[in-house]
DNA sequence: AGTATTGGATACTTCTACTACCCAACACAA
DNA sequence: TTGTGTTGGGTAGTAGAAGTATCCAATACT
Protein backbone atom coordinates (compact mmCIF):
# COMPACT_ATOMS: atom_id res chain seq x y z
CA UNK A 1 0.00 0.00 0.00
CA UNK A 2 1.80 3.19 -1.40
CA UNK A 3 1.16 6.93 1.11
CA UNK A 4 -1.65 7.72 -1.53
CA UNK A 5 -3.56 4.45 -0.57
CA UNK A 6 -2.97 5.16 2.84
CA UNK A 7 -4.48 8.54 2.69
CA UNK A 8 -7.61 7.55 1.37
CA UNK A 9 -8.00 4.49 3.27
CA UNK A 10 -8.40 6.67 5.95
CA UNK A 11 -9.33 9.82 4.87
CA UNK A 12 -6.14 11.88 6.20
CA UNK A 13 -4.40 13.64 3.61
CA UNK A 14 -0.99 12.83 2.36
CA UNK A 15 0.40 15.86 3.45
CA UNK A 16 -0.61 15.19 6.97
CA UNK A 17 0.59 11.75 7.02
CA UNK A 18 3.89 12.88 6.35
CA UNK A 19 3.37 15.26 9.30
CA UNK A 20 2.53 12.41 11.35
CA UNK A 21 5.63 10.63 9.91
CA UNK A 22 7.95 13.43 10.93
CA UNK A 23 6.60 13.78 14.38
CA UNK A 24 6.87 10.67 15.36
CA UNK A 25 3.22 9.35 15.33
CA UNK A 26 3.57 6.82 12.73
CA UNK A 27 6.22 3.98 12.11
CA UNK A 28 7.86 4.39 8.82
CA UNK A 29 6.23 2.03 6.00
CA UNK A 30 8.75 -0.67 4.61
CA UNK A 31 11.33 0.59 1.92
CA UNK A 32 10.54 -0.69 -1.43
CA UNK A 33 13.33 2.01 -3.61
CA UNK A 34 14.09 5.29 -2.57
CA UNK A 35 11.13 6.75 -3.61
CA UNK A 36 8.54 4.00 -3.04
CA UNK A 37 7.46 2.54 0.49
CA UNK A 38 4.94 -0.32 1.51
CA UNK A 39 2.67 0.55 4.30
CA UNK A 40 -0.08 -2.04 5.47
CA UNK A 41 -2.78 -3.00 8.25
CA UNK A 42 -0.78 -1.64 11.11
CA UNK A 43 -0.07 1.97 9.27
CA UNK A 44 -4.08 2.38 9.19
CA UNK A 45 -4.66 1.28 12.75
CA UNK A 46 -2.16 3.28 14.20
CA UNK A 47 -3.23 6.46 11.87
CA UNK A 48 -7.17 5.87 13.04
CA UNK A 49 -5.62 5.75 16.86
CA UNK A 50 -3.95 8.92 16.55
CA UNK A 51 -7.27 10.63 14.75
CA UNK A 52 -9.26 9.46 17.80
CA UNK A 53 -6.77 10.75 20.40
CA UNK A 54 -6.32 13.98 18.78
CA UNK A 55 -10.15 14.41 17.15
CA UNK A 56 -12.45 12.84 20.06
CA UNK A 57 -10.17 12.66 23.42
CA UNK A 58 -8.72 15.85 22.65
CA UNK A 59 -5.11 15.20 22.94
CA UNK A 60 -2.28 17.08 21.44
CA UNK A 61 -0.11 15.36 18.94
CA UNK A 62 2.82 15.41 22.49
CA UNK A 63 0.18 13.69 24.34
CA UNK A 64 -1.09 11.31 21.74
CA UNK A 65 2.95 10.44 20.85
CA UNK A 66 3.51 9.75 24.41
CA UNK A 67 0.33 7.22 24.59
CA UNK A 68 1.40 5.60 21.67
CA UNK A 69 4.98 5.31 23.02
CA UNK A 70 3.56 3.13 26.30
CA UNK A 71 1.74 1.04 23.77
CA UNK A 72 4.93 0.27 21.15
CA UNK A 73 7.23 -0.29 24.40
CA UNK A 74 5.51 -0.69 27.41
CA UNK A 75 7.54 -2.10 30.63
CA UNK A 76 6.25 -5.22 32.14
CA UNK A 77 4.73 -3.97 35.25
CA UNK A 78 1.21 -2.56 34.41
CA UNK A 79 0.99 -0.15 37.73
CA UNK A 80 3.71 2.15 36.26
CA UNK A 81 3.26 1.97 32.54
CA UNK A 82 -0.46 3.02 33.58
CA UNK A 83 0.86 6.21 35.91
CA UNK A 84 3.30 7.05 33.11
CA UNK A 85 0.43 7.24 30.75
CA UNK A 86 -2.37 9.04 33.24
CA UNK A 87 0.42 11.74 33.45
CA UNK A 88 0.13 12.10 30.02
CA UNK A 89 -2.96 12.79 30.00
CA UNK A 90 -4.59 16.46 30.46
CA UNK A 91 -5.14 18.47 32.60
CA UNK A 92 -1.54 19.05 32.47
CA UNK A 93 0.27 19.25 35.94
CA UNK A 94 3.73 20.30 37.61
CA UNK A 95 5.88 18.29 39.45
CA UNK A 96 5.52 18.36 43.10
CA UNK A 97 7.96 20.42 44.89
CA UNK A 98 9.94 17.25 46.26
CA UNK A 99 10.40 18.83 50.10
CA UNK A 100 6.45 19.39 50.66
CA UNK A 101 5.29 16.74 52.45
CA UNK A 102 1.64 17.00 51.40
CA UNK A 103 1.32 18.33 47.78
CA UNK A 104 -2.31 17.51 47.40
CA UNK A 105 -4.16 17.79 50.46
CA UNK A 106 -7.43 18.09 49.00
CA UNK A 107 -6.83 14.60 47.72
CA UNK A 108 -5.46 12.65 49.79
CA UNK A 109 -7.90 13.49 52.63
CA UNK A 110 -10.55 12.52 49.42
CA UNK A 111 -8.32 9.29 49.05
CA UNK A 112 -8.17 8.53 52.89
CA UNK A 113 -12.22 8.96 53.60
CA UNK A 114 -12.65 6.60 50.88
CA UNK A 115 -10.19 4.36 51.66
CA UNK A 116 -8.38 3.78 48.51
CA UNK A 117 -4.74 3.08 48.75
CA UNK A 118 -3.06 4.77 46.17
CA UNK A 119 0.73 6.39 46.05
CA UNK A 120 0.51 9.69 47.38
CA UNK A 121 2.36 11.34 44.38
CA UNK A 122 0.56 9.41 41.85
CA UNK A 123 -0.76 11.66 38.47
CA UNK A 124 -3.85 11.41 39.08
CA UNK A 125 -3.55 12.75 42.55
CA UNK A 126 -2.08 16.03 41.51
CA UNK A 127 -5.21 15.85 38.53
CA UNK A 128 -7.74 15.44 41.18
CA UNK A 129 -6.30 18.25 43.20
CA UNK A 130 -6.17 20.89 40.43
CA UNK A 131 -10.10 19.64 39.38
CA UNK A 132 -11.51 20.06 43.01
CA UNK A 133 -9.21 23.30 43.39
CA UNK A 134 -10.66 24.68 40.34
CA UNK A 135 -14.19 23.97 41.37
CA UNK A 136 -13.73 25.42 44.84
CA UNK A 137 -11.93 28.86 42.51
CA UNK A 138 -15.50 29.02 40.58
CA UNK A 139 -17.57 29.04 43.48
CA UNK A 140 -18.57 25.08 43.14
CA UNK A 141 -16.61 23.48 46.00
CA UNK A 142 -16.90 19.67 45.55
CA UNK A 143 -18.85 18.37 48.96
CA UNK A 144 -17.36 15.19 50.82
CA UNK A 145 -20.60 13.46 50.37
CA UNK A 146 -20.83 14.65 46.92
CA UNK A 147 -17.19 13.02 45.95
CA UNK A 148 -18.00 10.07 47.91
CA UNK A 149 -21.20 9.18 45.89
CA UNK A 150 -18.99 9.86 42.23
CA UNK A 151 -16.19 7.99 43.74
CA UNK A 152 -18.20 5.26 44.34
CA UNK A 153 -19.94 5.17 40.67
CA UNK A 154 -16.41 5.66 39.35
CA UNK A 155 -14.87 2.52 41.33
CA UNK A 156 -17.63 0.44 39.79
CA UNK A 157 -16.48 1.80 36.51
CA UNK A 158 -13.17 1.16 36.98
CA UNK A 159 -13.69 -2.39 38.44
CA UNK A 160 -15.48 -3.29 35.12
CA UNK A 161 -12.73 -2.35 32.86
CA UNK A 162 -9.68 -4.23 34.82
CA UNK A 163 -11.91 -7.38 35.74
CA UNK A 164 -11.90 -7.57 31.98
CA UNK A 165 -8.01 -7.68 31.61
CA UNK A 166 -7.00 -10.98 30.00
CA UNK A 167 -5.10 -11.92 32.72
CA UNK A 168 -2.66 -14.04 31.09
CA UNK A 169 -1.49 -11.75 28.64
CA UNK A 170 0.72 -8.52 30.04
CA UNK A 171 1.21 -7.34 26.95
CA UNK A 172 -2.45 -7.21 25.86
CA UNK A 173 -3.34 -5.58 29.11
CA UNK A 174 -1.09 -2.58 29.32
CA UNK A 175 -2.14 -1.78 25.73
CA UNK A 176 -6.10 -2.74 26.60
CA UNK A 177 -6.18 -0.31 30.26
CA UNK A 178 -3.68 2.59 28.39
CA UNK A 179 -5.60 2.95 25.63
CA UNK A 180 -8.82 2.36 26.98
CA UNK A 181 -8.48 4.74 29.88
CA UNK A 182 -8.03 7.27 27.21
CA UNK A 183 -10.10 6.57 24.30
CA UNK A 184 -13.45 5.63 26.39
CA UNK A 185 -13.06 8.67 28.43
CA UNK A 186 -15.66 10.84 25.91
CA UNK A 187 -18.12 7.90 26.39
CA UNK A 188 -18.14 8.53 30.24
CA UNK A 189 -17.99 12.39 29.63
CA UNK A 190 -21.08 12.17 27.26
CA UNK A 191 -22.97 9.45 29.19
CA UNK A 192 -23.18 11.45 32.09
CA UNK A 193 -24.34 14.59 29.78
CA UNK A 194 -26.85 12.08 28.53
CA UNK A 195 -28.09 11.49 32.07
CA UNK A 196 -28.42 14.59 33.37
CA UNK A 197 -30.77 15.12 29.95
CA UNK A 198 -32.79 12.35 30.47
CA UNK A 199 -33.45 12.73 34.55
CA UNK A 200 -33.82 16.51 34.18
CA UNK A 201 -36.62 15.30 31.52
CA UNK A 202 -38.13 13.00 33.88
CA UNK A 203 -38.43 15.68 36.33
CA UNK A 204 -39.64 18.72 34.22
CA UNK A 205 -41.72 15.95 31.85
CA UNK A 206 -42.69 13.14 33.72
CA UNK A 207 -46.19 12.73 31.56
CA UNK A 208 -44.05 12.46 28.00
CA UNK A 209 -44.46 9.22 26.94
CA UNK B 1 -10.70 47.84 42.94
CA UNK B 2 -8.63 48.77 40.43
CA UNK B 3 -7.43 46.55 37.36
CA UNK B 4 -4.19 46.08 38.50
CA UNK B 5 -5.53 45.26 42.20
CA UNK B 6 -8.11 42.52 40.25
CA UNK B 7 -5.24 41.24 38.44
CA UNK B 8 -3.09 40.92 42.02
CA UNK B 9 -6.18 39.25 43.68
CA UNK B 10 -6.57 36.72 40.76
CA UNK B 11 -2.75 36.59 39.70
CA UNK B 12 -3.92 36.59 36.62
CA UNK B 13 -1.67 39.43 34.18
CA UNK B 14 -3.55 43.24 33.63
CA UNK B 15 -2.52 42.63 29.97
CA UNK B 16 -4.92 39.43 29.93
CA UNK B 17 -7.56 41.30 31.69
CA UNK B 18 -8.25 43.85 28.77
CA UNK B 19 -8.14 40.92 26.78
CA UNK B 20 -10.59 39.04 28.40
CA UNK B 21 -12.60 42.43 28.56
CA UNK B 22 -12.30 42.75 24.43
CA UNK B 23 -12.94 39.35 24.27
CA UNK B 24 -16.64 39.45 26.43
CA UNK B 25 -15.90 37.35 28.75
CA UNK B 26 -15.50 39.71 31.31
CA UNK B 27 -18.17 42.41 32.17
CA UNK B 28 -16.40 46.24 32.16
CA UNK B 29 -16.05 47.71 35.54
CA UNK B 30 -17.98 50.81 36.83
CA UNK B 31 -16.17 53.78 34.89
CA UNK B 32 -15.41 56.42 37.23
CA UNK B 33 -13.50 58.65 35.21
CA UNK B 34 -12.38 58.49 31.55
CA UNK B 35 -9.33 56.74 33.10
CA UNK B 36 -10.15 54.35 35.80
CA UNK B 37 -13.14 51.66 36.55
CA UNK B 38 -14.24 49.97 39.58
CA UNK B 39 -13.96 46.40 39.85
CA UNK B 40 -15.69 44.19 42.58
CA UNK B 41 -16.39 40.56 43.51
CA UNK B 42 -18.12 39.70 40.54
CA UNK B 43 -15.36 40.27 38.62
CA UNK B 44 -13.01 37.98 40.91
CA UNK B 45 -15.48 35.43 40.52
CA UNK B 46 -15.58 35.82 37.02
CA UNK B 47 -11.96 35.79 36.41
CA UNK B 48 -11.79 32.87 38.65
CA UNK B 49 -14.36 30.80 36.34
CA UNK B 50 -12.55 31.88 33.59
CA UNK B 51 -9.57 30.52 34.32
CA UNK B 52 -11.67 27.29 35.96
CA UNK B 53 -12.97 26.90 32.42
CA UNK B 54 -10.30 27.69 30.42
CA UNK B 55 -7.40 25.96 32.12
CA UNK B 56 -8.71 22.85 34.31
CA UNK B 57 -11.93 22.28 31.81
CA UNK B 58 -9.62 22.49 29.18
CA UNK B 59 -12.64 24.87 27.09
CA UNK B 60 -11.06 27.25 24.43
CA UNK B 61 -12.35 30.70 25.31
CA UNK B 62 -14.99 30.46 22.34
CA UNK B 63 -16.35 27.38 24.38
CA UNK B 64 -16.45 29.38 27.75
CA UNK B 65 -17.95 32.31 26.72
CA UNK B 66 -20.66 30.30 25.43
CA UNK B 67 -21.17 28.25 28.68
CA UNK B 68 -20.98 31.68 30.80
CA UNK B 69 -23.27 33.41 28.49
CA UNK B 70 -26.01 30.80 29.02
CA UNK B 71 -25.27 31.76 32.94
CA UNK B 72 -25.59 35.08 32.33
CA UNK B 73 -28.84 34.71 30.70
CA UNK B 74 -30.45 31.35 31.33
CA UNK B 75 -33.83 30.70 29.40
CA UNK B 76 -36.34 29.81 31.65
CA UNK B 77 -36.25 26.38 30.71
CA UNK B 78 -33.18 23.94 32.22
CA UNK B 79 -34.34 21.50 29.94
CA UNK B 80 -33.19 23.84 27.10
CA UNK B 81 -30.29 25.82 28.81
CA UNK B 82 -28.66 22.49 29.51
CA UNK B 83 -28.81 21.60 25.98
CA UNK B 84 -27.11 24.45 24.54
CA UNK B 85 -24.77 24.06 27.41
CA UNK B 86 -24.08 20.61 26.66
CA UNK B 87 -23.86 21.51 22.68
CA UNK B 88 -20.83 24.10 23.63
CA UNK B 89 -18.99 21.56 25.02
CA UNK B 90 -15.91 19.20 23.64
CA UNK B 91 -15.91 17.07 21.75
CA UNK B 92 -17.44 19.57 18.92
CA UNK B 93 -19.89 18.16 16.60
CA UNK B 94 -21.53 18.82 13.42
CA UNK B 95 -25.10 19.50 12.53
CA UNK B 96 -26.68 16.66 11.90
CA UNK B 97 -27.84 16.09 8.55
CA UNK B 98 -31.77 17.07 9.09
CA UNK B 99 -33.09 14.55 6.16
CA UNK B 100 -30.83 11.93 7.87
CA UNK B 101 -33.65 9.39 10.06
CA UNK B 102 -31.34 8.19 11.88
CA UNK B 103 -28.05 10.33 12.29
CA UNK B 104 -27.04 8.47 15.77
CA UNK B 105 -27.83 4.74 15.38
CA UNK B 106 -24.83 3.73 18.06
CA UNK B 107 -25.88 6.46 20.77
CA UNK B 108 -29.73 5.63 19.66
CA UNK B 109 -29.34 1.80 20.04
CA UNK B 110 -27.41 2.37 23.33
CA UNK B 111 -30.60 4.62 24.33
CA UNK B 112 -33.07 2.16 23.49
CA UNK B 113 -31.22 -0.49 25.49
CA UNK B 114 -31.01 1.36 28.70
CA UNK B 115 -34.46 2.93 28.23
CA UNK B 116 -33.51 6.05 28.75
CA UNK B 117 -35.79 8.70 27.08
CA UNK B 118 -33.65 11.79 25.44
CA UNK B 119 -34.32 13.80 22.27
CA UNK B 120 -32.71 11.65 19.50
CA UNK B 121 -30.98 14.95 18.63
CA UNK B 122 -29.51 16.23 21.53
CA UNK B 123 -25.80 17.60 21.41
CA UNK B 124 -24.93 14.82 23.73
CA UNK B 125 -26.36 11.94 21.47
CA UNK B 126 -23.85 13.31 18.79
CA UNK B 127 -20.77 13.51 21.28
CA UNK B 128 -21.83 9.66 22.04
CA UNK B 129 -21.99 8.98 18.99
CA UNK B 130 -18.64 10.42 18.18
CA UNK B 131 -16.97 8.59 21.37
CA UNK B 132 -18.13 5.14 20.20
CA UNK B 133 -17.00 5.84 16.79
CA UNK B 134 -13.91 6.98 17.71
CA UNK B 135 -13.48 3.85 20.28
CA UNK B 136 -14.36 1.39 17.15
CA UNK B 137 -11.69 2.76 14.75
CA UNK B 138 -9.03 2.82 17.19
CA UNK B 139 -9.61 -0.61 17.47
CA UNK B 140 -11.27 -0.67 20.71
CA UNK B 141 -15.14 -1.34 20.27
CA UNK B 142 -16.92 -0.66 23.57
CA UNK B 143 -19.25 -3.74 24.23
CA UNK B 144 -23.28 -3.58 24.63
CA UNK B 145 -22.28 -4.85 28.12
CA UNK B 146 -19.47 -2.04 29.08
CA UNK B 147 -21.55 0.18 27.99
CA UNK B 148 -24.50 -0.79 30.37
CA UNK B 149 -22.22 -0.87 33.08
CA UNK B 150 -20.90 2.46 32.59
CA UNK B 151 -24.66 4.41 31.87
CA UNK B 152 -25.88 2.77 35.24
CA UNK B 153 -22.97 4.12 37.14
CA UNK B 154 -22.87 7.28 35.77
CA UNK B 155 -26.71 7.65 35.84
CA UNK B 156 -26.33 7.27 39.67
CA UNK B 157 -24.26 10.43 39.48
CA UNK B 158 -26.32 12.07 37.70
CA UNK B 159 -28.94 11.75 39.80
CA UNK B 160 -27.20 12.50 42.50
CA UNK B 161 -26.21 15.74 40.88
CA UNK B 162 -30.19 16.66 39.82
CA UNK B 163 -31.28 15.44 43.45
CA UNK B 164 -29.44 18.05 45.11
CA UNK B 165 -30.52 21.19 43.14
CA UNK B 166 -32.41 24.19 44.76
CA UNK B 167 -36.16 23.32 43.23
CA UNK B 168 -37.29 26.67 44.48
CA UNK B 169 -35.15 28.80 42.52
CA UNK B 170 -34.66 28.08 38.63
CA UNK B 171 -32.36 30.41 37.98
CA UNK B 172 -29.59 29.38 40.27
CA UNK B 173 -30.84 25.42 39.06
CA UNK B 174 -29.71 26.82 35.55
CA UNK B 175 -26.17 27.97 36.95
CA UNK B 176 -25.73 24.70 39.07
CA UNK B 177 -26.40 22.60 36.30
CA UNK B 178 -24.73 24.20 33.57
CA UNK B 179 -21.52 25.22 35.39
CA UNK B 180 -21.42 21.83 37.88
CA UNK B 181 -21.82 19.72 34.59
CA UNK B 182 -18.68 21.67 32.98
CA UNK B 183 -16.83 21.90 36.22
CA UNK B 184 -17.20 18.62 37.68
CA UNK B 185 -15.92 16.56 34.67
CA UNK B 186 -12.05 16.82 35.54
CA UNK B 187 -12.87 15.30 38.88
CA UNK B 188 -14.99 12.74 37.44
CA UNK B 189 -11.80 12.06 34.92
CA UNK B 190 -9.22 11.86 37.68
CA UNK B 191 -11.63 9.38 40.04
CA UNK B 192 -11.62 7.14 36.90
CA UNK B 193 -7.73 6.96 37.05
CA UNK B 194 -7.67 6.91 40.24
CA UNK B 195 -9.83 3.86 40.58
CA UNK B 196 -8.25 1.84 38.12
CA UNK B 197 -4.68 2.93 40.09
CA UNK B 198 -6.15 1.56 42.97
CA UNK B 199 -7.87 -1.29 41.79
CA UNK B 200 -4.70 -2.45 39.70
CA UNK B 201 -2.28 -1.71 43.07
CA UNK B 202 -4.54 -4.54 45.00
CA UNK B 203 -5.11 -6.47 42.00
CA UNK B 204 -0.86 -6.67 41.43
CA UNK B 205 0.26 -6.20 45.24
CA UNK B 206 -2.43 -7.57 47.41
CA UNK B 207 0.06 -7.66 50.67
CA UNK B 208 0.77 -3.89 50.67
CA UNK B 209 0.20 -2.24 53.68
C1' DA C 1 10.27 7.12 -23.44
C1' DG C 2 7.22 9.61 -21.04
C1' DT C 3 4.12 10.57 -17.31
C1' DA C 4 2.79 10.28 -12.57
C1' DT C 5 3.98 9.43 -7.92
C1' DT C 6 7.03 9.15 -4.02
C1' DG C 7 10.11 10.33 -0.10
C1' DG C 8 12.33 13.99 1.87
C1' DA C 9 12.94 18.66 2.85
C1' DT C 10 11.62 23.32 3.52
C1' DA C 11 8.57 27.01 3.74
C1' DC C 12 4.20 28.91 4.45
C1' DT C 13 -0.49 29.40 6.66
C1' DT C 14 -4.14 29.59 10.15
C1' DC C 15 -5.77 29.77 14.64
C1' DT C 16 -5.56 30.56 19.54
C1' DA C 17 -4.30 32.84 23.50
C1' DC C 18 -1.95 35.77 25.02
C1' DT C 19 1.81 39.76 25.66
C1' DA C 20 3.93 44.18 24.77
C1' DC C 21 3.79 48.72 23.76
C1' DC C 22 1.99 53.32 23.11
C1' DC C 23 -0.61 57.37 24.28
C1' DA C 24 -3.46 60.82 26.12
C1' DA C 25 -6.25 61.34 30.26
C1' DC C 26 -6.42 61.31 34.63
C1' DA C 27 -5.43 60.51 40.12
C1' DC C 28 -2.83 61.40 43.80
C1' DA C 29 1.21 62.99 46.73
C1' DA C 30 4.34 66.61 47.92
C1' DT D 1 0.85 73.09 41.10
C1' DT D 2 3.79 70.04 39.57
C1' DG D 3 5.59 65.65 39.06
C1' DT D 4 4.91 60.65 39.09
C1' DG D 5 2.47 56.79 38.16
C1' DT D 6 -1.68 54.31 36.62
C1' DT D 7 -5.58 53.61 33.56
C1' DG D 8 -8.47 52.69 29.53
C1' DG D 9 -8.29 51.95 24.89
C1' DG D 10 -6.08 50.65 20.94
C1' DT D 11 -2.70 48.39 17.95
C1' DA D 12 0.75 45.32 17.03
C1' DG D 13 3.65 41.51 17.98
C1' DT D 14 4.56 36.76 19.76
C1' DA D 15 4.75 31.64 20.56
C1' DG D 16 3.09 27.32 19.86
C1' DA D 17 0.17 23.88 17.65
C1' DA D 18 -1.35 21.56 13.65
C1' DG D 19 -1.37 21.29 9.60
C1' DT D 20 -0.73 22.67 4.21
C1' DA D 21 1.81 23.71 0.09
C1' DT D 22 5.61 23.47 -2.84
C1' DC D 23 9.79 21.80 -4.71
C1' DC D 24 12.95 18.29 -6.22
C1' DA D 25 15.39 14.39 -7.75
C1' DA D 26 14.50 9.54 -7.95
C1' DT D 27 11.96 6.18 -9.36
C1' DA D 28 7.68 3.15 -10.88
C1' DC D 29 4.40 2.07 -14.11
C1' DT D 30 2.60 2.12 -19.21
Amino acid sequence: MRISELGATTGVPVATLKYYLREGLLHAGEARGATQADYDATHVRRVRLVRALTGTVGLSLQQARTILQLVDDPGDDLYETLGCAVSALPPATTEPDPDDPDPYPLAREAMERLGWRVHPTYAGMAQLEQALAAASDAGLPMSDERLEAYARSLHDIARYDLDRLPGDDPAASVEYTVLGTALYEPVVLALRRLAHHEIAGRMLHPDAD
